[in-house]
DNA sequence: GCACTCTTGCACGCTGCAGTGCAATACTCC
DNA sequence: GGAGTATTGCACTGCAGCGTGCAAGAGTGC
């Protein structure tokens, strides 16, 4: 699996075909500053005079590079998805590999904690959720690529766990969803609601991750003698 | 505390001071259908010409009855509000009363879920979240009144337990806000970013609350020796 | 250096929408 | 039934913002 340190590169590779170098910085610019206003002001709060104001590019350009603002809209989502989806996919990686089920755990929590409450996760969340009547497409789509990628991935690992007898697990679907909530469920309703500048505490963030994950560990503990009462399901 | 059983009156003592009927339909009306638009459009997606024609009222009559469209927005989201929290508070009216911890989480998990699923919670988040920004004080008391309310009202309830010796609970905040994202953080998540005719199985959104409680007693059941070993608060 | 292409600046049309003014009308209360 | 008050309809102002046209200028590749 590519872990590519160089965290500043973007998939360019369909969007930049046209290589002709002003379009290309053109549409960088654009792209930086329509994300920034579309995740600040929303989609009807956005006004183009500004987002090519702020990319330092006219205004005419955007049609000659992109398209009207809802391919703009679209192009600034394609984006952040494809970032959302790459960290996400970063959480199945730590997964797995070590017999240390607790401190696997807890990394791997800590990482997501950090990510979707650090970054822009936040704001992308606020966007979609207030669009998600105008383009009910581009929030489902961020909901499959992004939280429900990493609920699975935590599902798979989980279900590694229960076959090694490392952890009980009965429904691992349903318990890789417990967990991610007990991870960041908490932390992250909280934020969507309080204005991006009153960042909540980092530590208190990684506190709950932590507490979250050991209340999972508790609950799913193997029986020590084996006899794993399992039932069928309900 | 008082619990009224005429669920269907609203608090109008304030505003129905001026007791012309005709100002109080028209306020009724108006705050009927500009609830729908905000819920549905959002702030600056609703217009107020709609509004109007939906209420049976002249545009007009907005003016002289509420005020502009921030003041309008306002009034919709404090009747919301009252609502949401007088919701939130049965929450708390159903739990402590039993000794049967198991049966008591049980139902005010349904209770919860059904009514955070099931009626206009989730628009209503949608909309705050939406306009946390341009709002923040209304975001900020909607998470307060609501879902900050009901995680208080059972860490209230799990700390009473915890003193019966029926759960373990050493941390009753941090123990109320995962039991409550267990019960619906999943549920939840997942309907803020789906459309809202899109309604996920009931009997899923009930199997997901059953399921966060027994893992949650799962992971607080008292040890049988009495042996508990608590450690200083963190 | 030259042909080619993209960008720029600016003006413009057009639409949607918040908010107002006013005179006629309907309602309410006593 | 009459005085007082709220509502109505409608026209209107003002403005923000999307999207376009065009001709001049700047950058690009060879």
């Amino acid at each position: 699996m590519p872990t590519d340190d160089d965290g500043a590169l973007k998939t360019e590779l369909p969007t930049s075909a046209g290589t002709d170098p002003r379009v290309v910085r053109s549409r960088a610019a654009l792209l930086d500053a329509a994300t920034r206003h579309f995740l600040e002001h929303g989609y009807l709060g956005t006004n183009l005079d500004d987002v090519a104001r702020r990319a330092g590019v006219a205004k005419r350009t955007i049609y000659n590079v992109i398209g009207d603002k809802q391919a703009l809209f679209r192009a600034v989502l394609a984006e952040a998805m494809d970032t959302a989806e790459h960290y996400s996919s970063e959480v199945a990686a730590n997964l797995g590999g070590s017999t240390d089920v607790r401190a696997e755990l807890h990394d791997a929590a800590l990482q997501l904690a950090r990510a979707v409450l650090g970054g822009r996760v936040v704001p992308l969340r606020r966007l979609l959720v207030a669009e998600a009547h105008r383009f009910p497409e581009l929030a489902d789509e961020y909901y499959r690529r992004a939280p429900d990628q990493v609920m699975r991935s935590l599902a798979d690992a989980l279900q590694r766990y229960d076959q090694r007898r490392q952890l009980q697990i009965e429904d691992p679907v349903r318990a890789g969803e417990q967990l991610a909530f007990l991870i960041l469920g908490a932390s992250l309703d909280r934020a969507m609601f309080l204005p991006a500048d009153t960042h909540e505490d980092p530590a208190l963030v990684d506190e709950r991750a932590r507490a979250g994950v050991e209340v999972f560990l508790r609950a799913h503990q193997p029986s020590e003698h084996g006899t794993n009462r399992r039932r069928a399901d309900g």
